[in-house]
DNA sequence: ACCGCACCCTGAGCGC
DNA sequence: TGCGCTCAGGGTGCGG
């Protein structure tokens, strides 16, 4: 769900209700492929410390600690970072709901890290159905290859710098904007819509698309993010905001998941192709 | 260096 | 009601 629009939006609500608080008491679930760091060495490291600052970087949330740690968060496909109290639906599993929970977010067995601050509730939470997300320590002073391996930040999007790196992909111009190592940030959703903005169709090779076409497709990567961001981020299956609040820009939003429905400018029918391994929609008239 | 693919995990929604 | 299937916006690691 998280693409860059949701990671931002999760990080500006939180950072106020974190940052500078310290972690008193830390759970965490069984290890798992979410904890990258194991769960015990990881409870042991946060406990007392400061929480200094939170920052984006791609698809990826960095939690500084007073001490020079650094939490390194992603939100994978399923991941859900909030506030406990927040109150959401999409809180809770099918059977919660049925059986007419309130939606107030009671720890399940998917919420791997609760962390609790010294000064009372309310405390961090972070659960995560699939578990594609991951948690990381990372010691003062220490990177990591997964930031090292990140391109230009998708807000910053630069059309020359597209053009350059497309020079030599055979590749759909969709996998170039989906490389994190090109372009950090954007994800399935909003590499559709730009492509569609820019009337330009996903399958096209990347070596075929223009100077021109690429400025105008990196104006409208920011132009999209910054508009969903204004929005709340994209809520279409299980993002939420820190506060359990959904996000408004999937009524935005004009090509994804709207496969069979009327193309908004010509009425064409959007379709909807497989590229690698991705559903993409785009519609066959306006985007060549 | 790049490309396509399998895989990690769980749940929802569908047809039968 | 239940079974089996497909799908889901993430990233990684592999062989070619």
């Amino acid at each position: 769900m998280p693409e860059l629009p949701e990671v931002e939006v999760t990080r500006r609500l939180l950072a106020p209700h974190v940052v500078g608080r310290r972690i008193q008491s830390v759970r965490c679930g069984p290890p798992s492929y979410f904890f990258i760091t194991p769960p015990r060495r990881l409870a042991a490291a946060l406990t007392g410390r400061e929480i200094s600052s939170l920052e984006r970087q791609g698809k990826y949330l960095l939690m500084g600690l007073a001490d020079g740690q650094r939490v390194l968060l992603h939100l994978g496909m399923t991941g859900q970072l909030f506030m406990a109290g927040a109150v959401s639906p999409r809180l809770m599993t099918l059977a919660q709901h049925s059986s007419g929970n309130d939606g107030n977010a009671q720890p399940d067995r998917h919420t791997h890290l609760e962390l609790d601050f010294a000064d009372g509730p309310p405390g961090l939470r972070f659960r995560d159905v699939r578990k594609f997300g991951k948690v990381l320590l990372l010691a003062p002073g220490k990177g990591d290859a997964r930031l090292d391996k990140l391109g230009r930040d998708a807000l910053q999007a630069d059309g020359e710098l597209l053009y350059q790196l497309s020079r030599k992909r055979s590749a759909p111009v969709k996998t170039l904007l989906l490389d994190q190592g090109v372009l950090a940030g954007v994800g399935n959703i909003y590499a559709d819509e730009a492509l569609y903005m820019s009337g330009i169709r996903p399958t096209r090779g990347a070596r075929r698309v223009s100077r021109r076409e690429y400025l105008l497709l990196a104006d409208n990567v920011q132009r999209v993010l910054l508009r969903s961001i204004e929005t709340g981020g994209s809520s279409i299956s299980d993002f939420i905001a820190p506060d359990g609040k959904d996000g408004q820009f999937q009524n935005e939003r004009k090509v994804y998941a709207r496969e069979g429905e009327a193309c908004g400018i010509c009425s064409s029918v959007i379709v909807r192709i497989v590229i690698g391994q991705r559903s993409s929609h785009y519609c066959p008239s306006c985007q060549r």
